[in-house]
DNA sequence: GGATAAACTTAACCTATGTCAATCGAGGCA
DNA sequence: TGCCTCGATTGACATAGGTTAAGTTTATCC
């Protein structure tokens, strides 16, 4: 309940938060409501419940879980920067939970003030809609692997695209980064067994590709590994990317 | 080249559309530029390429095509009344091709007409905003039936999907509804290969389960077919569903 | 510091699906 | 009418990955 500060930071970094002006960025701060820090496995939205606020994780990794006769799935996760659900401010509820995974932090913006910034401040509205789809594109390059590629390739490629997030909030370094997800749940976001996701981290060690312990992720050659997962990093929409151009973006609208 | 009028009608239809005024729907109509006939196969925007007009589709179907190393893979699949590429507003440069598959006939819509709207239709704004996260859910949905269902169940989910899609712009019947995509265009979005998908669609055929010919689909069981296929209607947020609460949703913001 | 639980690791076996190669069938065109 | 092409279909074989079940390591807690 502490009086927020800062907290949006971490918010299009690395992405279009350079489009945004001063202005912009001090009403984001402002319209933070609360700040709070949860624990291990803590749900903040859950599927189809009626949301009233959005949240952005400010610290930890959060999860998108879709429980399916049992079976927990994941279909997306987020990292510090991220506005969780801020797809929940147009959709009103949502088809899946959202989890935390590991101690995080976050920071609760409503729907009320988000409304009253899409009804006077366009240009932030379409940065706010922009990052909603930033996380369709990458469900849709999720789709691609799971489509396309191999155990092995589809969870190198869920690092190299972790590396890449984590590393436009400065959250990665250039041997790898931390990470609290176990291996079931990478299994479960590969659309693979704890088991054979255990086979293809070994194998991937034993190729030098890949290092994996307790929370820590360690990338001997990213280069390498990308090229082994077939990785490239444009859907991110990050700065330098095919898609993104500082120069056409800052001008339009 | 023909001055457009009605073309709007299917949009949200089903879903949202009840929210929306009369002043709005007219406004819609009013901004589109131009209305084409398309034939199959045409790329409508390349990926990577600057947009400064977004796409609705009037009739027939789209592919999102992601291109990979010589394969085109399958990302998602528009039905008529979908914006299909209004991601291109908020993106500029979308991730993907947006393909036609069959004949199709596709309005136009500028993006400075957009802005225009974003600017003084913040009601009208949102619904734009909630048309583009429905992709979202559904491409969720995908990555969920990609991580745990097999072939066959994948196949009849997406199948399932395109009926309750196409039924919300009445162009599904109780027994099926037509459909340009190839077994190839199936195997392809289901993640398995023309081989492997004509197997399951005999398998599916011999259950009495599902029918498939010449662009005609027939089910002589829905409620059989979804539930072969874990299928429920909910994420694509029509009404009547658990997420689309008219009587919510209308006093919303 | 030993007990306990959680996560990770390995092995043996089996099935779904990929691969390659051939054939079939329908529609378009000379 | 008959050729030609594209898509659908089938068969034989190879393999990635699922399943089950057992160990082993690491972290937690008294």
């Amino acid at each position: 309940m502490s009086k927020p500060s800062g907290h949006m930071q971490l918010f299009l970094k690395g992405r279009l938060r350079h489009a945004m002006s001063d202005h912009e960025k001090t009403l984001l701060e402002n319209i933070i409501d609360d700040v709070e820090r949860l624990p291990d496995g803590t749900c903040i939205l859950e599927r189809g419940k009626l949301a009233n606020r959005s949240t952005l994780l400010v610290d930890g990794f959060i999860a998108r879980v879709i429980e399916d006769g049992g079976n927990r799935n994941i279909v997306g996760v987020q990292v510090p920067g991220d506005f969780v659900d801020l797809h929940a401010f147009a959709l009103k509820r949502l088809d899946h939970d959202v989890v935390t995974v590991g101690p995080s932090m976050v920071a609760y913006v409503t729907h009320a003030a988000l409304a009253e910034v899409v009804a006077t401040e366009p240009h932030l509205t379409r940065l706010l809609w922009f990052s909603t789809l930033l996380d369709a594109a990458i469900h849709r390059e999720w789709i691609l692997k799971l489509e396309q590629l191999r155990a092995g390739e589809r969870l190198a490629h869920m690092i190299c695209e972790l590396w890449h997030r984590l590393n436009f909030v400065d959250l990665a370094d250039s041997h790898g980064f931390n990470m609290p997800l176990l291996q079931t749940h990478l299994a479960n976001a590969c659309g693979t067994t704890a088991v054979h996701i255990n086979r293809v981290i070994k194998s991937l060690r034993s190729q030098g590709l890949l290092e994996l312990n307790r929370g820590r992720v360690t990338i001997p050659d990213r280069e390498a590994l990308e090229r082994y997962a077939h990785f490239t990093a444009d859907y991110l929409y990050g700065h330098g990317t095919l898609f993104l151009d500082p120069r056409t973006e800052v001008e339009t609208d």
